[in-house]
DNA sequence: TATTATACTGTACATATATTCAGTATTTTT
DNA sequence: AAAAATACTGAATATATGTACAGTATAATA
């Protein structure tokens, strides 16, 4: 993706504006009267220079045939899956394992995600996790002490505060006083990091 | 919105494909290639039932000019206002009570919603509301027993369970041991329910 | 220094597209 | 039983629209 000039961004912009309000893409007509060009060819042109950076595609001989490539931003949408958290096996994206999908933003938690998983038990309910909440997952080894983390032990998967308490020992801590801390000795018990939580979705 | 019909089903359900897959609505000619139909006036008639029952608009005059309405599927997005729990006042609309937007699908929450109220304490910490979390509000009166609202007593806005005691009493419950019951006497006090609960949304 | 990219105006035209009109037939509503 | 809605085919047409061509000018690049 090459740099974008400031009157290109204008005419990016324009469409994205313009599609936002009439739900289909302005025309170089459209275009030149927002942007106060008074000849087709200029948007014509902004259009091509914006297909060959890679920002939106053309469609040949099609009216209005623009569309936006940019997904990071904000008028974007996606499926996501949803993943039952299942006592055994690892939450993959098989389709058995998805119970179905969500309509949502790419940027809409943070640091991006991969799927939602759905919250079986209590274990986090101190933490603000309650059965059935959907759990933003964000597929990462790289997690700090404190992160929530959903963690794999041969096949059981769990949601936990990671803590790693030196080389080898790592502490699974349940955000519930009626659950046990877990402690896994790396040299002798194999732990997985699926992900971590970056956001959490509740549906009454 | 009258009822739709299989075949007017059919179309919308065209559009909307051919809208996520291009980025931009179909001509009569691509619908009829979809759902092979051999006239354009067959689209037309459809788009215009569709029209006339609410589910579509149509720019008149103008390509492509179809916009699908019905935002209650999973397909359209909007920006919704993030209201501060202010101590003192009822969260309003106003601009200067607005932190911000978040773009988000309308049918996030299944029975539409509002705005969101970002929460202050964690007087619902039970209910898994903790600090910061956004909750998904509906601005409605019709609540029942056990939902989670927002009431304003005076000028104090606090999120708390509902439960009508009698026709004169109501008790707002905290679900958190360290916060006590606020029982309202209809009779002597004022009692403004700004909506209800219908979500959450927690980034991490 | 020549070339390419950017940034326009202005005209022209083939075609992509909406839209109307004329039919036919079945089903639903009044 | 009549009227309206649904569900099409088929042809015709005005216009909305993409796009090419001819210029002008400035800035960036090789």
């Amino acid at each position: 993706m090459k740099e974008i000039t400031s009157q290109q961004q204008r005419v990016l912009d324009c469409i994205q504006i313009y599609l936002k309000k009439t739900g289909f893409p302005p025309t170089r007509a459209d275009i030149c009267k927002e942007l106060g060009f008074k000849s087709p060819n200029s948007a014509e042109t902004h259009l091509r220079a914006l297909e060959k950076k890679g920002f939106i595609s053309i469609e040949s001989g099609t009216s209005r045939g623009i569309s936006v490539n940019n997904q990071n931003n904000s008028f974007g949408g996606d499926e996501y899956p949803v993943i039952g958290l299942v006592a055994a096996g690892s939450p993959t994206l098989a389709e058995e394992n998805i119970e179905r999908t969500i309509n949502c933003p790419k940027s809409f938690f943070e640091s991006g995600f991969d799927y939602f998983l759905k919250v079986r038990g209590l274990s986090m309910k101190d933490a603000g996790i309650m059965e059935d909440d959907l759990i933003a997952v964000k597929k990462t080894t790289d997690v700090k002490n404190g992160d929530i983390v959903i963690a794999r032990l041969d096949d059981e998967v769990t949601v936990k505060f990671f803590n790693r308490k030196s080389s080898n020992i790592v502490e699974l801590e349940p955000a519930n006083e009626d659950f046990e801390n877990i402690v896994i000795n790396l040299e002798s018990e194999q732990l997985h990091i699926e992900g971590k939580s970056v956001g959490l979705l509740r549906r009454n």
